[in-house]
DNA sequence: CTTCGCAGACTTACACTGTAAGTACTTACA
DNA sequence: TGTAAGTACTTACAGTGTAAGTCTGCGAAG
């Protein structure tokens, strides 16, 4: 009867898992210890709380963002961060949702260096920092921004069927003429074109 | 003892205040009842379940944006719509994370006025459907992406002591040189800045 | 080989959540 | 005055995070 001892990454994966497919409010201590065969408490061992539990995944998926070389152009480095970042989250929107709304916080030295890249990048764009600062700030809001919207339900209302009978039948072409144009097209556009776009406005805009 | 009788206006009314005080987990139901001098049970006779309380009350912030006359050319609407939908989410941040977390939908004609407007804008500046309804995703993720960083975590820590701490004592100059170097502007950067700025490049983009 | 310490899993318990179901009271109209 | 409707209240249940305490099996020291 070995019993084979439960790690802290263990852990942080069996989250990450559940979470992507049961959501954030889906996520509970019982839930996921219940996936690991062991009770909730046991969990306790190696995380200090919940909160500590969405730290570590959301740390986890700013350290899956690879960092480009540094001796790339700064042009180069800012798409690739970018890019990587905006990949990642849309991976796991719910990490999105949990930073935003101030559930998780990826303290770690791992997220602090992807940070650290994308100002950097900034900076030797010749932004002083106030502007690298809003560039920063700007940045995480497109991608988040991007992620977001895409899995709620203001855009792609295919997930709960309510909102999506009670659209269907409020949004006639006499009332609502534009937005019963765009509707059939609105649901299948993908989040990543978005983010293209508004990624291509940035990056000439500092230029 | 007149017992004067609570409305659906009044449970909003209070829903709405509670929620930027305490946020949307200090908003439960007994405690929405407390304020309003009631049992929680009470509340259901005006609201179907909570759910139903967060939908009227996104429905409300939808509602508070000012729609500006047809006549207007369209750019001058956009802006206007712009300004006003980040404006109203500024003001409640909360609502954008109920938005974005799919636990609120704002199922509503006024609201649909709303993104109505938004698209015909973006018709009328000559765009087919289909990049409508980019633009219109666009816009929506930059106003959320603005104001939710703005919030969370990731760039105001001043929120909770502990993550601040764990900053300062972390972000060295010598490890995240160009973290360590913005950082002090970082957190009084106004997202409302982040915002226009983000619209102009946007607006120059759309022409 | 025995024994001790201890890390890690388990158990119990508490305060909190949303809300289903049933009861009582207050008012408006016949 | 009787009745019907609407509103508020009470109780109860399954779920949550987690504090506090208990048990168990393994590795190291005597």
């Amino acid at each position: 009867m070995a019993r084979e001892t439960l790690t802290r990454d263990k852990v942080l994966d069996a989250a990450l898992r559940l979470a992507d497919s049961d959501g954030l409010a889906g996520l509970s201590m019982r839930k996921l210890a219940g996936e690991l065969g062991v009770e909730a408490m046991s969990l306790y061992n190696h995380v200090e709380n919940k909160r500590d539990l969405l730290n570590g995944i959301a740390a986890r998926v700013f350290e899956s963002v690879p960092l480009p070389d540094r001796a790339l152009p700064w042009q180069e480095r800012l798409r690739v961060l970018a890019n990587g970042t905006f990949a990642a989250f849309n991976e796991h929107p719910v990490i999105a949702r949990a930073l935003v709304s101030d559930e998780a916080n990826p303290l770690t030295v791992g997220a602090l260096r992807l940070i650290d890249a994308i100002i950097g990048a900034l900076l030797d764009a010749g932004l002083d920092p106030y502007r690298a600062a809003r560039g920063y700030r700007s940045l995480l809001g497109m991608v988040f921004g991007a992620v977001l919207v895409d899995s709620s339900g203001l855009t792609a209302e295919a997930a709960q069927t309510p909102p999506v009978e009670w659209f269907r039948r409020t949004v006639s072409a006499r009332e609502f003429p534009n937005l019963h144009q765009v509707l059939p097209v609105l649901a299948e556009i993908d989040c990543a074109q978005d983010f293209e776009f508004q990624l291509e406005l940035f990056l000439n805009g500092l230029a």
